[in-house]
DNA sequence: ACGCCCACTTGACCTAAGTCAAGTGCCCCG
DNA sequence: CGGGGCACTTGACTTAGGTCAAGTGGGCGT
């Protein structure tokens, strides 16, 4: 058994290669020997606990992070000291990349509940990544699918209701549980309405109405944070800016 | 006789190395003799005419592009059609960034005003940057600071009411010509009242109620697409969350 | 096991901003 | 140089969603 000097998880073998998510992380894509180069400047911590952060704004960045298991959400403190929630990740999702920029993290990172997370020192990042082309392209791809992300959600943000929005939430954690090999139908929220609603723009009064009519409406089955998707396709129809207004008579009012 | 005092387009020796923008663009931070190599594998076109596209969605991704002089907007076309502004770029900044994933553009660049660019087939570049850390860091820095922008985008939408996100939208652009040696207190606005709508998450008709309000509070002096910022400390304080209600004794003014 | 707290729900009301509808005048084109 | 369209302004009205307030109940700590 290999003793990592810095920090050891005693008897889990953690490695890249064996990892369930290497299909979705940095690994992706890597010839097996450049996925050993990758994996020796890895570090993993314990797993950290409900509440505890990853990184925190305004502190100096060293490392991107990369979820394992749990979740973590990124926020940011506005100058009224309310909380403006920016992202949730999960397993196989980098976060920090905001940082490389300034060399300072601009939010701050929190586990919502028990986690593990492999830490990647950046400047050993960027030194493997001039040496493996596949690094460096498979870095940029990250970098830049980051910023599609960011777009759809300007583009929510500036211009869908509230229905479609939180319609658009639930089909991405769908959509990406299913891709990590859970259910897509059916998860558990690791966030509070308060933090959806910080997240898309809305009133946690908001959120928890929309949740109360979803239902209503059978598409839905929520049960406190258990939430169960009844009717994908009509979930997907709310998104499709459900100009239903003028097709069918909706009958009288 | 042009008295374009200026840029004159025929005749300029178009080169990274004398290009005002350098500090501000990619070359950023290059030895001359790597700003020589990337100089190699730009292109550059003939001036852009308004409503030219660099562009389009769904097209196949090949280049970057580097706006020179001019300004330049990306759209994309929502489900019913209509368009939703995701930005405006001025000399000296990227574009396309977010087409490195998926190999593909998932928005459209469409020129405001008469500009040139320069085309940075990313093949190339991407083969530049693994010999030269330095690009490669850089390209790095680029990307981060586009999520960095994005994300500040996001917080805006998300808690700001219009007239921050009006008075956030004119700083952004004064800061942005002030940089560019510019003067950071007038300016014309190369786009319309909708598009400044669209990016904001507002109807066109609230831009243009806000501009006349901020006129009236004597912060800008706007004539159709002329705007003079008559007081950047006030438009700064709108911004700052103006609630100046119950604020320590910030004293009577 | 109990009780308290806090996340959540639900209702009533209010307001910021959207929509609809006229103007107005600049700018471009003939 | 004159007409027309289009970008913009302005006003009246509507509404989605925020705010405030009052429950309700699940889960955690003792």
């Amino acid at each position: 058994m290999t003793a990592t000097p810095v920090v050891s998880l005693s008897n889990i073998k953690v490695a890249c290669q064996n990892c369930s998510l290497a299909s979705l992380c940095l690994p992706m894509g890597l010839a097996p020997a450049d996925v050993d180069k990758l994996e020796a400047i890895v570090k993993r911590s314990r797993p950290l606990r409900r509440g505890d952060h990853l990184f925190e704004s305004e502190h100096k960045f060293r490392s991107l992070f990369a979820v394992k298991t749990g979740s973590v959400k990124t926020y940011t403190l506005g100058p009224d000291g309310n909380e403006q929630v920016l992202g949730f990740h999960l397993p196989g999702e980098l976060l920090g990349l905001d940082a490389i920029q300034s060399d300072v993290h601009r939010c701050s990172a929190r586990v919502l509940e028990t986690s593990s997370v492999c830490e990647l020192p950046f400047e050993r990042l960027e030194e493997l990544a001039s040496h493996i082309p596949t690094l460096q392209h498979q870095l940029f791809r990250l970098l830049s699918k980051e910023i599609g992300q960011d777009t759809d959600m300007v583009a929510l943000l500036s211009r869908s209701p509230a229905e479609e929005r939180l319609a658009s939430f639930l089909l991405s954690l769908s959509e990406r549980y299913q891709r990590r090999g859970f259910s897509a139908k059916e998860f558990i929220l690791s966030m509070s309405r308060q933090e959806i609603g910080s997240y898309l723009g809305l009133a946690l009064e908001t959120v928890s109405r929309l949740f109360t009519r979803f239902q209503e409406d059978g598409i839905l089955r929520v049960d406190r944070k258990h939430i169960t998707i009844l009717d994908l396709e009509r979930l997907r129809k709310v998104i499709a800016h459900q100009t239903n207004c003028d097709q069918q008579a909706q009958g009288p009012n």
